[in-house]
DNA sequence: CTGAAAGCGCTAACAC
DNA sequence: GTGTTAGCGCTTTCAG
């Protein structure tokens, strides 16, 4: 099985009695503006499905110069909003007739270039990026070859096409509320201090405790990864410092909220009246002990963005403005509120 | 930008006054064994790394007949087991040298055949498929072409090679023990009642409960689809007719979970002593306030397999067991038991 | 209306 | 040691 040669272009041909030439137009739907006649047509059309001819992708990418296909980087597609993400875009792209290359860099800049190198030797015709790198020199390198827009993190003033969610309003405001709440104590759980997404989330926990009145103790202040386990490391070591929980605790992202969550189940702190909130919404914390207020993303929105933009580009067009920020939602589960 | 034409081997083979053959030898690091001079060697290698020489990939596809490119299709990427499946097999290929295809289905066999045969356009070297279908005869023709690796679900009795997880031994022993302690009701909330998981988990429910010495009630078993939006109508409608939760419920896939614990928050029913249980876990189950008991899937395994047996069969041999079932895990969330 | 031929970029026989 | 050449399968002028 399986060894069977593959039926060509000329093979048609030849049993059609026609020239490749004819074949082809009459398979790529040109035959009729181009005078094939009739009658030619309909035989080509029928030995191509008896033969159940499918034309080498291989040959036709190389002809033109493009590949057709998009790739997409991301830190981890098990986390949900990537996911989501991933999902939006993949369906935009198989209605645009594109093929999405999904690869995850484990919020590893090592890992990220070989997978972004990996995508480039594949001839994706466009790269959208949520980067763990510090600097965006590479990408501007990059896109001096091909489009690159990057997403959910931007590296510092960088001019590249961007896509993001608008964090540090919504954080302000969901801080703000927890800090009228708990003045005294309201600690701040951040991934990588010089990825833009713990700086803008950081600036949101700032302007969120100066409008509720509250002076920031540079203590709340406390800097892992993005890993769950670093935010189980991270809470673990809050609660030994102060024997006991924090009253208030915003984290910066879902992973870290992750450990935190670990951390509490093991100790047996779901019950307990900790004040949590943080980026990233899921759909299982509707239904956790702990009541979680939360930012939540429009993945959709970002996806399409996203897309949009880079196909734009893709086509040489310029797509405006190049750098999008798109608003966010808070989710509140502490009181019966408004869910904005 | 991006305009500049392409540089081809045939350039760098021009710039180092060298042919296209030698240039390939020496670029393929080939030009050892076969005897070009080392003096060559280093010109060609310096000048293509100064022109930023890429080889072509398509033209490179073209010849051999491979893409070295793996597709995946699941039913959704934002399923927690399936984006760990993803991810594990993501890994895998990258260490392989192969890119990985992922397309969703929404668990839409329309869409499936859509997604199937782009990816057979796109010359995949192999598939692998958590299908939709009832039928495996699309997926046993297909396999003519290129190997096929089916997972998560089967078809009645196909022998196409295929991954699972034993689901009706972990299914049997869960429901026992939560038979033992409501003989007198427990529920089994399916999905398509002819897909493969929804039929091995109903034959545990049986199995479970027959161990533990209870009857089965027909009304106890309800059948939905695997959309969340469906575990939350049958939940809903069973409340409905019982005019309360029921006591003990299985739901036969997370998705269908995801369902019931939206309504169960939105009818602040989470602090009720509904006992859950289910197949397939999830993180963030150790922190609800419902206790869930759950069988685990091993996804990495699950993905291990799969490669390992779709990469055995693109090199033409022979892997065995053709068929191979994979243990669960049970995480017992109700008691301080043994978690197995 | 249809065919011949060139060429996309690469590799592998086979010469020299 | 290195060059010549053919060919992977397709599309697209350009001539009939």
């Amino acid at each position: 099985m399986r060894k069977t040669k593959r039926v060509t272009i000329s093979d048609i041909a030849a049993l059609a009695g026609v020239s490749k030439a004819t074949a082809s137009l009459v398979l790529n739907g040109r035959g009729k503006e181009l005078r094939v006649a009739q009658e030619t047509r309909e035989r080509v059309l029928t030995i191509a499905q008896q033969q159940h001819y499918q034309p080498s992708i291989h040959a036709r990418l190389l002809r033109e110069n493009r590949s057709h296909t998009l790739g997409l980087v991301v830190p981890e597609i098990t986390n949900y909003g990537f996911a989501v993400f991933s999902y939006e875009l993949e369906n935009l792209c198989r209605e645009a007739g594109l093929q999405l290359l999904i690869s995850c860099t484990d919020e590893n800049p090592g890992q990220e270039t070989v997978v972004v190198n990996n995508l480039v030797a594949r001839q994706v015709d466009g790269l959208i990026v949520a980067s763990s790198m510090l600097s965006d020199s590479d990408y501007v390198k990059l896109s001096e070859q091909l489009p690159v827009v990057l997403f959910d993190r931007h590296m510092s003033d960088t001019r590249l096409p961007l896509v993001m969610t608008d964090s540090v309003t919504p954080t302000a405001e969901l801080v703000e509320r927890v800090a009228r709440a708990h003045p005294d104590e309201i600690y701040f759980l951040g991934g990588q201090p010089r990825l833009s997404p713990t700086k803008d989330r950081l600036e949101g926990f700032k302007q969120g405790l100066e409008r509720a009145g509250v002076a920031l103790r540079p203590e709340w202040i406390i800097h892992g990864n993005y890993h769950p386990s670093s935010g189980y490391e991270m809470f673990a070591a809050l609660c030994a410092r102060l024997g006991r929980p924090p009253k208030a605790l915003f984290t910066a992202a879902c992973g870290l909220l992750e450990g935190v969550l670990r951390y509490m189940s093991q100790h047996g702190l779901l019950e307990s009246d900790i004040h949590l909130a943080s980026f990233d919404d899921h759909y299982l914390y509707d239904s956790l002990s702990v009541r979680i207020d939360t930012v939540q993303q429009d993945c959709r929105q970002l996806a399409y963005h996203c897309f949009e933009m880079l196909t734009q580009l893709v086509d040489e067009n310029d797509p405006t403005p190049l750098q999008r920020h798109l608003p966010a939602t808070l989710q509140w589960r502490h009181q019966a509120s408004v869910s904005s």
